[in-house]
RNA sequence: GCGCCCUUAGCUCAGUUGGAUAGAGCAUCCGCCUUCUAAGCGGACGGUCGCAGGUUCGAAUCCUGCAGGGCGCGCCA
């Protein structure tokens, strides 16, 4: 069951074939010019370039081959030679009822499903979320969300950074701030006795006093120190190493840092609606490393430098040279491409994935571009497989990257609270709220904050930098989440009524201007969820949602449907019914959940 | 210095891979609620697509140069 731009091509493409001419840019669109066509081919144009003729003269033959088409009202000639479809209304009709009895509401499935995994880019232990955190969170829940509704089998990884130097300088300045952590992380470093359980069974209760908060504020002072420090540097980099060969006070120490930051970082994701399949870290892969450090000298591809360990990289015709992966550092611990290249090992031996998508920050691009290559380079994935989804910031109203008014890093649970008030406001305002029982007042001002961020992500495309305005991402008006909720909810409330008065649903007869919009608006989901899969863009179903959404209420404005008599009445809602289905799956795409009401 | 990205309506952003008259939202102005949620719908206003060349029948889109902005460039992630 395909939709109507496909069906289109397809006898494009034999008509094409007919005449001799290539069919592979016979390709049919939905029409630039509404108001002469529904859709359109452009492919005489390019097939009249290729053969040196007339466009116009392809047109016609081509537009005469599909004259007999029952799908299409008329085929006619325009301009240099485009030639308009359009389609009947008993072709639409069709269709509408073909859409409204799919539970996939017209989205189809890929032919071959892959088994891709999908990187969130780690959130760091010890460090609570800041609003950099929020794209990864939005869009890698989209794409995950998006390829699993196509059909392949997806996984997602948080991947935590939880393994590098900021967790040597965190335990450093710990230590330095409480003298019975410090002793206590001495005698355990030191003990003889452990239990052979000891990295999971011991849970020292000195460490467990030692909060988020306490990291939160440790971790800013221990950067800056390190930073100009050459010994505070050199001990933390030693600390690291110590972390990394699991000595037992700073290994405990360290599990008491994940402990507290993974419970504040599932509250945060619980929040957004995001989730994960694993929750791995850079840690999980430690034991890895030596034997990958082991199997990259083996192949040649390890070289000594400067007292570190490093795979050379750079390429043949390389505009630059990129600078080399650094697998061991000089103090003898793993860095993050280490972990990141293990990690890819990791995956390849337990999940065999076809693909993996990085969602991370742009900025990281020559990181992501380094490891990849070195994974090829050892066999750990092949050309291709592993893929950089880089985003832009979200910037404050100076167009830099998002700070607070004191010029400090929004967290990412304030931000949320923030928007949550925000909506609760909004609510109130419209009137909301006095009707409605606590608990769903403050689940609908839930998801209407969520709606609001998350929109007003999606709708740009992931690799720009988009200016947060919480003012306007919450405006009930215009291109927004509320606005789509409330479009959801308008439906609802209308199909409520409808089965309140016994009113169900019939075969779709198009007949008005705006039933048609509405049908080819509906018929157009498949091809924003393709065009979003191939270019991991979400927003191209951001963009179906609110199109669909506008579609509709137009649809509602000038079609009554309660009152219309019943044959008219069953279409409608029929079509009301398909309308519902598919934006809310399309928001469920976007990670957006649609209340009952509000 | 080298490299990557960006520059589209007053503001915030799309732009179907080179096609017709470049689209939305906000803002401004004008209409439409005794009728299914007006948080809506219809209409108007608003553009040298950063600048200059080039390729092409045809360019916001491809190539070159320039200007402005952002980001990155091995022992942080």
């Amino acid at each position: 069951m395909s939709d109507l731009k496909t069906g289109l091509s397809e006898a494009a493409a034999a008509a094409f074939a007919a005449l001799g001419l290539p069919a592979d840019n016979a390709r049919v669109t939905p029409s630039d010019r509404p108001d002469l066509a529904d859709f359109q081919s452009n492919g005489a144009l390019a097939a009249a370039k290729r053969a040196g003729k007339n466009p116009r003269e392809i047109a016609a033959a081509v537009a005469e081959k599909l004259q007999g088409d029952p799908r299409l009202a008329s085929v006619e000639i325009a301009g240099p030679g485009f030639i308009n479809l359009k389609v009947s209304d008993a072709a639409l009709s069709q269709r509408a009822d073909q859409i409204a009895a799919d539970p996939r509401a017209g989205g189809e499935l890929v032919p071959e499903p892959r088994k891709v995994l999908v990187d969130y880019g780690g959130p760091n232990v010890a460090k609570p979320m800041h609003v950099g955190h929020l794209r990864s969170s939005i869009i890698g829940e989209a794409i995950k969300r998006l390829y699993r509704f196509r059909g392949d089998v997806v996984i997602g990884d948080a991947h935590f950074g939880d393994w590098g130097y900021q967790m040597g300088l965190l335990i450093g300045a710990v230590c330095d701030e409480d003298e019975a952590v410090r002793a206590e992380v001495e005698r355990l470093n030191a003990a003889a006795d452990l239990p052979a359980e000891w990295m999971t069974s011991l849970e020292p209760e000195v460490f467990g006093k030692v909060s988020l908060a306490d990291l939160d504020r440790l971790y800013p002072q221990a950067a800056a120190k390190g930073k100009e420090d050459p010994a505070y540097r050199d001990r933390a980099r030693k600390l690291t190493a110590e972390l990394q060969a699991k000595k037992p006070g700073a290994y405990l120490l360290w599990r008491q840092f994940a402990k507290v930051t993974r419970v504040a970082l599932e509250r945060d994701f619980h929040a957004l609606g995001v989730d994960f399949d694993l929750w791995k870290g850079e840690s999980d892969v430690d034991d890895l490393i030596p034997s990958m450090v082991a199997e990259l000298a083996d192949k040649g591809l390890l070289v000594e430098d400067a007292g570190a360990r490093i795979v050379r990289v750079a390429r043949e015709g390389d505009k630059r040279e990129l600078p080399p992966l650094l697998v061991v550092s000089s103090e003898g611990s793993a860095m993050y491409g280490t972990t990141d290249l293990a990690t890819i090992l990791d995956r390849k031996n337990s999940f065999h994935p076809d693909q993996v998508i990085y969602c991370v920050d742009q900025r990281q691009a020559d990181h992501f571009e380094i490891v990849f290559r070195a994974a090829y380079l050892a066999g750990y994935a092949q050309e291709g497989q592993l893929e950089h989804i880089g985003f832009g910031t979200m910037n404050g109203p100076d167009g830099k990257p998002f700070k607070t008014r004191e010029g400090g890093v929004l967290k990412l649970n304030d931000l949320i609270q923030m928007t949550r008030d925000k909506a609760r406001e909004r609510l109130l305002e419209a009137g909301l709220g006095e009707n409605l029982p606590e608990a769903e007042f403050e689940d609908i001002a839930g998801k209407v904050a969520v709606a609001a961020l998350k929109f007003a992500d999606l709708q740009n495309f992931r690799g720009t930098s988009y200016v947060f305005d919480l003012d306007r991402f919450t405006s009930f008006e215009g291109k927004t989440g509320p606005y789509l909720l409330y479009q959801a909810v308008r439906v609802k409330s209308l199909l409520r009524k409808a089965e309140g008065e016994g009113a169900v649903g019939g075969p779709v007869a198009v007949t008005e201007p705006a039933e048609r919009d509405l049908v080819l608006t509906l018929d157009a989901f498949d091809a924003a969820l393709v065009e979003a899969y191939d270019k991991k863009a979400p927003n191209a179903v951001a963009e179906h949602a609110y199109r669909l959404s506008q579609s509709f209420s137009k649809f509602y404005a000038a079609c009554p449907i309660l009152s219309a008599e019943p044959a008219v009445r069953a279409s409608r809602l029929t079509l009301a019914q398909a309308t519902l289905r598919q934006l809310e799956q399309a928001l469920d795409i976007l990670g957006i959940a649609v209340p009952d009401r509000m």
